[in-house]
DNA sequence: GCCGTTTTCGGCCCGACTGTTTTCAGTCG
């Protein structure tokens, strides 16, 4: 695996001019690191912009790579002049003589230690220097816990025989830890210690918090808000979770517990008074706090915003002002409440301010799934459904939908004849006319649509012939194969699929697999200009590993007026109720309910269908 | 080094917990 000194330091045959985001991210949280050792008084907000141009960096939706080729680094906010131009020369000569200059005589296996929990820029300093000799000799945190095995940390001035235990009990942890979990995951461990704590009389209110709450794809540790009179009480309770691996830390506000599988929970504690500032410090995230307090002082710089509540100084008294709700909290500071999937310092606060907060999108709005595969034998090469039409048709009832899509993966193309394509398609047009004409009247669901999830081959061609997408009422493309083409020819061969009357939707956009596959590279401009003057629509697939389009490509489609679907991709009648997990994504990217084609009802969906 | 609904100068978020200390530094969220 690649390490982080070697993506800062010597990208073996790579040159700089290709590095991605996260490694300038890294770069640039560096050189923050550097300051911090230097002078780190004097350079303190120095230290702060490198750190917030290194999170605006990781959070920017285009690669600075293409930003600057379009000379468009300073358009993103916390990037000035300054760290621009060191970029610009990063990217055109391969380096940069300052970042160089200001790295100098760091050695680079500490930024491999600041991985390990506890370990941050100074001790990671101090611990490479004293050992300088050891640790030329191998992988850093192997060094560290060869040293730490052998005692040689606790004998440090600064450290003990509790740290060096710290620092063994936290390699331990980094080796163990898996990627970020996926939201239902993480939904299910909070449910488990959440039914634990309310077996405690004193617990009055509970929340998850954090990005569980804010509903993000994926979950680093689970965050869990208690309101109670009896804090020490809660906090004990919980450390007593029945499967606990370990206790992390316990304070008088605050408790961390390790579960099995390296998962970690936080909780916090709060009287319920000042329950509605816990669950808004702690559903963060730490840039809408940051940006939320930072606004609230440029109203009066009196104010100070924490888990507490908002403190008032009068001269020289000072006022805590408490809030048993969120609401209240927001409207305190002059603005609406602002819904948890928008806190990430996106423009939020300033539509709060104007009372312009979207009306997000909602899971009742949705009136179909436009995704589902049946068990039909289609002889696809891809992976069947496993539920018959019939127990979908009962399913999506069962959601009150209005009309679903049967979109199982096109016949495959090497095994077939296109007659034998075209004759499987026919019957299955003749078995969905069946279901069809199957439906009570007296249930919600009117219609079924025979579509097909088809292929984009590598040249942009659909491996099903013209005579076998007339029996479809629609089609999805989508792309399973060649993810690694070039992003001018990735784009031309969407757009190519696209062109196809009978093509409506692009189906999981990026392809991409939460821990598993990066996106494929496309033009989203011309993406987005196309689907929108061709009615065509991008479809946010509900599949927890899936989630794509993924947020923040929901947000610029909504922008640039494209219509997106929602689609669970069900192979089973359980993954139909997966839709919610969409409908998060889709809240993250502020799409209200007009901005989807599947909140409409049938007869306006059959329209846009024409 | 960045940024602007009082500003192109003068500000820059807030608090908890731990270990090694004896009043605090470092780290984290």
């Amino acid at each position: 695996m690649r390490t982080i000194a070697e993506s800062i330091y010597n990208r073996g045959m790579r040159v700089n001019t290709l590095m991605n985001n996260t490694e300038i991210a890294e770069l640039l949280r560096a050189v923050a690191a550097a300051y911090e050792l230097h002078n780190a008084d004097k350079n303190k907000f120095k230290i702060i912009a490198y750190e917030r141009a290194a999170d605006a960096v990781e959070h920017a939706s285009s690669e600075l790579k293409d930003l600057w080729d379009e000379g468009k680094l300073e358009d993103v906010p916390g990037i000035g002049k300054s760290i621009a131009a060191h970029l610009a020369e990063l990217f055109s000569t391969g380096k940069s003589k300052h970042f160089e200059q200001v790295m100098q005589g760091l050695p680079k296996q500490m930024f491999d230690l600041m991985i390990v929990p506890g370990i941050g820029v100074k001790t990671a300093y101090k611990l490479v220097n004293k050992f300088k000799s050891t640790f030329k000799k191998g992988e850093a945190i192997k060094v560290l816990e060869y040293l730490a095995k052998k005692g040689e940390i606790s004998k440090l001035e600064g450290f003990g025989e509790e740290s060096e235990l710290d620092i063994l009990r936290s390699i331990k942890e980094v080796k163990g830890r898996t990627v970020r979990h996926l939201l239902p995951y993480a939904n299910e461990i909070a449910d488990r210690v959440i039914e634990w704590m309310k077996k405690n009389k004193n617990v009055i209110n509970i929340d998850p918090l954090g990005s569980l709450r804010r509903k993000a794809s994926t979950v680093g540790d689970v965050d869990i808000s208690v309101g109670t009179a009896k804090p020490k009480d809660v906090i004990d309770h919980f450390v007593n979770f029945p499967t606990k691996q370990r206790i992390l830390e316990k304070g008088n506000h605050t408790a961390s517990l390790i579960l099995p599988g390296n998962i970690q929970v936080d909780l916090m504690v709060q009287n319920t008074e000042s329950y509605g500032s816990l669950l808004q410090h702690f559903t963060g995230s730490k840039h809408h706090n940051i940006a939320l307090r930072e606004y609230a002082r440029s109203l009066n710089p009196s104010l100070s915003l924490s888990e507490y509540g908002i403190k008032v100084i009068k001269g020289k008294r000072q006022e805590m002002k408490e809030f048993s709700d969120e609401k209240s909290f927001y409207n305190f500071l002059g603005m609406e409440w602002i819904p948890p999937e928008l806190r990430e310092d996106g423009g939020e606060i300033e539509a709060a301010m104007l009372h312009k907060v979207p009306n997000l999108i909602e899971i009742s709005d949705v009136r179909g799934d436009l995704q589902i595969h049946s068990d039909f034998d289609i002889e696809t090469s891809h992976d069947l459904g496993l539920s018959s039409m019939n127990d979908i048709v009962d399913k999506a009832n069962q959601l009150g939908y209005q009309y679903i899509a049967f979109t199982e993966h096109n016949p495959s193309h090497s095994r077939h004849s296109e007659n034998q394509i075209i004759d499987i398609l026919k019957r299955k047009r003749e078995t969905v006319d069946k279901v069809n004409r199957s439906l009570s009247s007296r249930k919600s669901l009117r219609k079924v649509y025979n579509s097909l999830e088809i292929d984009i081959l590598p040249d942009g061609n659909l491996p099903v012939p013209d005579k076998g997408l007339e029996t479809l009422d629609f089609a999805l493309v989508s792309i399973h194969t060649s993810f690694r083409l070039d992003k001018k020819i990735m784009t031309t061969r969407v757009l190519s699929a696209l062109a196809n009357p009978k093509v409506k939707i692009f189906a999981h956009p990026t392809a991409r697999k939460i821990n598993g596959r990066e996106s494929i590279e496309l033009d989203w401009v011309k993406i987005f200009d196309y689907c929108k003057n061709n009615n065509k629509w991008l479809e946010v697939n509900a599949d927890p590993m899936r989630l794509d389009l993924p947020d923040f490509l929901v947000r610029e489609a909504v922008k640039n007026k494209v219509k997106i679907t929602f689609g669970t991709d069900a192979h089973h009648i359980d993954h139909m109720t997966n839709m919610r997990y969409a409908v998060f994504v889709a809240r993250r990217g502020w799409a209200e309910k007009k901005d989807s084609i599947n909140t409409r009802g049938l007869s306006d969906f059959e329209k846009l269908l024409k």
